[in-house]
DNA sequence: AATAAGTATTAGGTAACCCTAACTTAAAAT
DNA sequence: ATTTTAAGTTAGGGTTACCTAATACTTATT
């Protein structure tokens, strides 16, 4: 629980590098990312370099070191962990979990996280799809890839969303498009990416492509041509 | 999680003037209840004064207003929810349970609290036998009183303790008692005021009156004559 | 190439929390 | 009653985490 700022950080700079494919992380980006300015992420970045928790410099931008990767790994560890916990367990749903998880992530009680997450048997992915690393900090593999890009016919798995937003979790559930939920690629527009899926019950649902670049799936069959 | 240090520093007031029967709560009493000094405390006090949360002068001390007293029930109520859930669903022993609740008191999600407490069927006492306020901010009644203000011969069960340190605790635990335990009171030395109790194996413990003036029993018997 | 636009950085400021040192008052002890 | 001791208070400092405004660079755009 002290130090709940550095965690947040280190956490939206992770994220930053590695969850949404950019390269370089600039101050800027962690600014907007943290909802405030960019010289108080300076001003930062000064105490967690001299704490060796990451390097900066305006070529190769924020890169965190072994240590600061391992402390944000490990508070999106927590996080997901009780994203899962109050999922299964407290009867929370998808877009609620987020909110309550964001506190609970800082509560650095080894044994509290260890129990729960036992509790759940050791589980790889959380409500919302993303992977949770194990205690050594290992992500567990999956063939997750953008239903954006699809191609007709493929057979796909809904296992993630790249945005947590209320509204663009509401817009699912309202869509009826759920984590697990398996449907058939119908058609994939030229024109503007939008894709059309046939759901189970043979309903066809067509989703933009702004919305389809949100949305994660794996192929039912291993060796699905899409790859 | 966000008024970390208001929520300490009403629990700590509150628990001064009601807790432990203490009448005026000095600025003094408050940084030694939080390990802090004095003139911090005296800082702190302005800023609670003028959001309303207390009034403090040198002759009543410092005085909890309605909304103050409000917010350390909150704290106080979502401390013992926590404790008791982390005891009766994960598993944590009695010593355990304070540390990570610590943290887990200053989460203000209401759903979760709602939750557990709902899982937990709505429990009037913690694993240490406090009492938790309802979602009103009313304390269950109890018959609650100090094991050493015992007579000889009556028959008490073990419902609370008034200190959470670890040694303590464990203390109670290498001499076997714990909460819920029965025991008869056989002795009172006057000398010291220590009690002699036998337990439902009929084996002795001998408490030293320190001890007893920290555990809190209730009568087994209605109307009995220790009252 | 010159200007506009955006990013990086420095300087200086505020508020929250904590501190020590010094002073004032009140209570206790001689 | 006087001294000692303890508690209450004020003054002034340090750190963290944020800010705005101004300056220095870059990168686009015209």
């Amino acid at each position: 629980m002290n130090n709940i700022t550095d965690d947040n950080y280190l956490k939206a700079i992770y994220h930053l590098r590695y969850s949404e494919n950019e390269k370089l992380v600039s101050p800027t980006m962690v600014a907007n990312e943290l909802l405030i300015k960019p010289p108080s992420v300076l001003e930062k970045l000064k105490s967690l370099s001299t704490r060796k928790y990451l390097t900066y410099c305006k070529e190769s931008g924020i890169v965190l070191s072994k240590t600061g990767k391992e402390i944000a790994i490990n508070v999106i560890r927590r996080h997901r962990i009780w994203e899962t916990y109050l999922h299964k367990h407290l009867g929370f749903n998808w877009s609620e979990v987020h909110e309550a998880a964001e506190d609970l992530e800082h509560v650095r009680n080894e044994k509290l996280i260890d129990k729960i997450y036992a509790v759940l048997g050791n589980p790889e992915f959380d409500p919302h799809g993303d992977p949770i690393p194990n205690k050594q900090g290992v992500f567990p593999k999956s063939e997750r890839r953008l239903l954006s890009s699809s191609i007709t016919g493929c057979k796909v798995i809904v296992v993630g969303v790249n945005e947590h937003s209320d509204s663009f979790l509401k817009y699912l559930s309202e869509i009826n498009l759920n984590l697990n939920d398996k449907f058939t690629i119908q058609k994939i527009i030229e024109y503007d990416g939008s894709v059309q899926l046939k759901n189970k019950k043979n309903e066809f649902i067509q989703i933009s492509k702004l919305i389809a670049d949100k949305i994660m799936v794996r192929c039912e069959k291993a060796n699905c041509e899409c790859k």
